[in-house]
DNA sequence: TTTATTGTCTTATGCACCTAAGACAATATC
DNA sequence: GATATTGTCTTAGGTGCATAAGACAATAAA
């Protein structure tokens, strides 16, 4: 997976939530068997500890099942997936608007900004 | 001002942001005198040289003016307030989207979410 | 049974940030 | 002219995070 880590935060957070997002949005799929911590810090370019902290923390998320000696695999919990979320989106919205109303917008003034520019730009560029 | 400080990042960048913000959203007026450092600093809660660094960058950034020993003041360039404030909304928006489809939602989705969360709780909940 | 893999634990080192507090030059204020 | 204020610079100490790398138990694989 493609990863994108910025140095103003710390990494495993953002190691966390950026797996987190992966397994959300279906790029692995329930039950699916999951790299090994050496390997996936090899490939976001970090130290196996920093890897390790943020699987620990999946794990504790209840979305990573660890097997010993057999690595680890995606949970099985179709609902718990997709109750994460739909948390996820929600904190999203909520942020979006907070930060648009301490800028001096309205929520509403925010939705229809936003709104203009999905317009303008269409759905999949950036 | 009211301060909202997370221990997840550094705290001087989240100082500049939060005046930032108040300065955009006309909570500091155009030319209005600004608070010592010690005085904020003491307001914030956190070490002067902290405050110190956050006002050093709002310096560099136009938006305030330091006279030796007069204390600072907010600029009186209102363009130059007004760029700035769009520009922290483009970004804000741009982000929220980005987010939202990395959790497998479609620009569209997305805005239509948000939609629903303003008509539903009122603008000025949360 | 032997070997390799895997998650995990541990110790050590370096770095950036925050805190704390003293000091000083420039200048507003009395 | 004397004093206080203000921004700024400096040194010191503590803390958390990332890196690095060795070690070990459990077990899959040969």
């Amino acid at each position: 997976m493609e990863w994108n880590l910025d140095d103003s935060r710390s990494i495993w957070p953002q190691l966390r939530e950026q797996i987190m997002r992966a397994i959300v949005a279906g790029e692995y799929k329930p039950g699916d068997a999951f790299p090994t911590v050496r390997d996936l810090a090899q490939d976001a370019g970090v130290n196996r500890n920093t890897m390790q902290r943020a699987m620990a923390e999946l794990e504790g998320d209840g979305l990573l099942i660890t097997n010993r000696t057999s690595g680890r695999k995606v949970t099985d919990d179709q609902k718990l997936i997709l109750k994460i979320k739909e948390e996820l989106a929600q904190k999203n919205i909520e942020n979006f608007i907070d930060e648009m109303q301490s800028l001096g917008y309205t929520a509403e003034e925010a939705v229809k900004m936003a709104e203009r520019v999905t317009e303008k730009k269409g759905v999949n560029d950036k």
